[in-house]
DNA sequence: ATAAAACCTCTAGTGACTAGAGCTTCAAGT
DNA sequence: ACTTGAAGCTCTAGTCACTAGAGGTTTTAT
């Protein structure tokens, strides 16, 4: 199966200037070409691409997508090719997944605070006809916690 | 009180790089000049900083508080001031706050629900050792909720 | 008087795209 | 075979909220 990147585009729900940006930042491979230069991708590249996109929806930055993918491609590889592979990358991918895991837990602190923050700002405010509502003063001395 | 952008720094919390783009961008007004051609704050620009850098850490965007502070200004304007002004400003205010809080709540659901699929992915590898590890299998296939 | 710290402007970079201009190629219908 | 419109191409620039660095000037302390 033969891909048009507006077929990739559909396939994987990821818009076609994105994905030419993926190949431009490398994080794609280099499509191939038709005669008249349009990009050509296999089901392999669209396979890649899923887990990019799945890879973001769980909040990975493209860095560390970029190490899972290497991470990916020493897992199926010979050994006896030319670059350098971890010997562990099971463990490392798993070690990327943990310290990820730690940053959502804490944007999930933090976003808790601010939300009791911003109902205490707001219910100071309760009467939504006043004419002299705390929120503009609030915001110059509550502090976020 | 006169501050330098140093000590209004220093007070603020907030970077001199920072400060000066919020001048440029029209958050803050322009500073007065001394001789020497340096910046020069009042305790009200100071103030307005705090409450620029307040609105920051409960996560407003520098439009929304434009917008804030806009109505702000509204509120302590006499009537016969040139520029437009809302007729309810703390109306507004509340507003924005309240669709912020709706922001600041979905934020949340959908990082607990990411939180939850990390874990699946992290514990269906629970062997750091294996040599077999799940998780890059995982991202190819599991869907964010 | 001199040296160091603080300030100035200007440019460019970050991450992860998105939008638009202006051109070429492809597929379908007549 | 021809035309037309959709889909593709490259390149530049914009988004948000800063941050960093170069290279120069002013202020402050000794």
């Amino acid at each position: 199966m033969i891909y048009s990147i507006g077929q990739l585009s559909k396939e994987t729900q990821c818009k076609i200037p994105t994905i030419r940006y993926y190949e431009e930042i490398g994080l794609l491979d280099k499509a191939n070409r038709s005669e008249g230069n349009q990009r050509q991708y296999t089901s392999q590249q669209c396979q890649r691409l899923h887990f990019i996109r799945h890879s973001r929806a769980l909040g990975f930055s493209l860095d560390e997508i970029k190490q899972l993918i290497h991470l990916q491609d020493c897992k199926y590889d010979e050994p006896h090719q030319a670059h350098h592979c971890e010997p562990n990358a099971p463990h490392l991918a798993h070690q990327i997944a943990q310290e990820h895991l730690v940053d959502v837990r804490n944007k999930i602190k933090e976003l808790k605070s601010l939300e009791k923050t911003l109902l205490k700002i707001i219910n100071t405010c309760d009467n939504t006809d006043s004419t002299d509502c705390e929120i503009l003063k609030s915001l110059n001395t509550i502090k976020a916690e």
